[in-house]
RNA sequence: CGGGGUGUAGCGUAGCCCGGUCAUCGCGCCUCGUUUGGGACGAGGAGGUCGCAGGUUCGAAUCCUGCCACCCCGACCA
């Protein structure tokens, strides 16, 4: 664990996948493109996936869980989905193994085991959910149906990297249906709003709102929602997607319902999900090149004690670790996640080191020294800031300091964000923009997808997204010159 | 899936061209001692199917073939 990592300037890639090893995030587990997500790294998703539960719940959604395994022709009934995911499927074949008889240490597929219908690992849920709420949705007094599923999935992308693109990833799906087409779109933009005050309240990760071009827009959806996120390499992150389905889905499954007046309908239909990619949104966005920065909501722990320990001083050890669960207790009271360092093998020096690799955004030291005084040493993660403290009122002081350091955190993104975010009206300034500081990048557009396709091939930047709230200004194509009603993102993207 | 690269102890590596006391070094780990307010030092010690499977050879980490995994670039990324 003495490994020094690779300065975050020079190689960002490199940083962040030695970031993800050496803070016990994550590891590549030897299976084509999937991941051993750690204990300290699954530590973080529980408290995401709590919060995100919590909201969910608010909103009056509830939890279900459905299978793995679509069926073949399950996952052909909505063409576009099919079509869309048709690339990257995993898909079972057969049902059985056995002995090699050519070789006894050996298993094969047996030959005779062969599926009638293939069953597709899921990549998303909307086949088999929307195939089994025909059965559940007669009557309009059925809907609205709000419903969440936290679940793992499979897409079979060429190309990974840990959190950000995994063959599995762990994430939660929401799929609603509804009696109306307003309510249906009200939904999405409630959960789309949802995952923006998680990302910026939870993650202190500043979002842009949009809306998808239509190429970039979910297969089956009639609109989708996106949440853009901006890392500190200058490429963007779609954190998080809500789609409004119109009533794609249930006409491919045949979910009709009856109306008041006792006429039949097709019911609206929604889906929207985040994952752990948002994992990796957070470490791209806060950390350093020390380690991981961690915002205090989603610290596993928020504070450290560390007491200054001395083999040859037993009765001074044990006065220092009273006083530092002394303290812990107090911290405690206020709803801190703390963690007493009483490990005698280490030295401080290391620890330091260790715990600014892991995020812990409070560390705080009592030695001998701050014993008679009646004071420890406080140092914040984000800053490096180190200040002594009065133990007394210790209590109030972290809790006000984790609390200012969630928005400093916050503000600080903020403000890269916004630095990082160009106006551009040449497609020559676009160009120099992209490959000297990135970001995002504002540029009118002409709306068409030829366009879209031609700066995604001249420069590698896609339509990120159309912001919710951008002007109604007019002006001119970046690319094309033709007009254009309003101000688009553009941005490289992970 | 195309191009390039890598796989040797928990991690990082030397050796591979040119086959033969070459399994090297650092970190980590274990023991003992000295240390301890920013990644300690000394002495001793444990740990390896050289990614897997075939082949060539008297002899393979080294050469050949196949497979698997990982990394980089592209394509792909709903």
């Amino acid at each position: 664990m003495s490994n020094k990592l690779p300065k975050r300037s020079e190689d960002f890639s490199l940083w962040y996948n030695e970031l993800v090893k050496n803070a016990q995030l994550a590891d590549n587990s030897g299976v084509r493109g999937c991941m051993v997500i750690k204990p300290y790294g699954f530590a973080i998703w529980e408290l995401m996936k709590e919060q995100l539960d919590k909201m969910f719940k608010e909103t009056g959604h509830q939890n279900a869980y459905f299978p793995i395994f679509v069926p073949k022709s399950l996952f052909e009934a909505e063409e576009k989905n099919a079509e869309g995911f048709a690339k990257e499927c995993a898909v079972v074949t057969h049902y059985r193994l056995k002995t090699d008889p050519e070789d006894s240490s050996k298993l094969i597929v047996d030959p005779d085991a062969k599926l009638e219908e293939e069953l597709i690992v899921r990549p998303t849920s909307e086949a088999i959910i929307w195939s089994t709420y025909k059965g559940w949705v007669q009557s309009y007094r059925d809907l609205p149906l709000l419903i969440n599923q936290w679940a793992n999935v499979v897409r079979w992308e060429m190309r990974t990297r840990l959190f950000l693109r995994t063959t599995e990833f762990l994430w939660q799906e929401g799929h609603t249906a509804h009696a109306t087409k307003q309510e249906a779109i009200a939904e999405a933009r409630q959960m789309h709003d949802v995952y923006e005050t998680f990302t910026q309240d939870w993650m202190a990760m500043p979002v842009i709102k949009g809306y998808k071009s239509d190429s970039e827009r979910f297969a089956g959806a009639d609109d989708t929602f996106t949440i853009e996120a901006l890392m500190q390499d200058g490429k963007a992150l779609q954190a998080g997607t809500s789609h409004f389905l119109g009533q794609n889905f249930a006409k491919a499954f045949d979910v009709e319902f009856q109306t008041a007046e006792g006429k039949k309908e097709y019911v609206w239909g929604t889906s929207w999900g985040v994952s752990t990619r948002l994992i990796g949104g957070l470490i791209m966005t806060h950390s350093d090149d020390e380690g991981l920065v961690l915002p205090p909501k989603l610290a596993p722990y928020q504070v450290v004690i560390i007491p200054f320990l001395n083999k040859k001083k037993a009765e001074q050890n044990e006065m220092l670790i009273a006083k530092a669960n002394e303290i812990r207790d107090e911290l405690v009271q206020f709803g801190i996640r703390v963690q007493v360092d009483t490990d005698i093998t280490k030295r401080p020096g290391f620890k330091f080191a260790e715990y600014e690799l892991k995020g812990y955004p409070v560390r705080m030291v009592i030695g001998p020294r701050d014993l008679e005084n009646d004071q420890v040493e406080i140092a914040r993660r984000d800053t490096k800031e180190k200040s002594l403290q009065n133990i007394d009122g210790i209590g109030t002081h972290v809790n006000d300091l984790l609390n200012e350091i969630q928005d400093s955190l916050f503000n600080k993104a903020v403000s890269f964000r916004d630095t990082h975010t160009t106006e551009v009206t040449t497609f020559e300034e676009f160009k120099d923009i992209l490959d000297t500081k990135g970001g995002f990048i504002s540029a009118h557009w002409d709306g068409t997808e030829e366009t879209e396709e031609l700066i995604k091939d001249a420069t590698k930047a896609t339509i990120r997204c159309i912001p919710l709230d951008a002007k109604e200004v007019a002006g001119v194509c970046v690319f094309s010159g033709k007009p254009s009603k309003r101000r688009v993102l553009f941005a490289k993207a992970y």
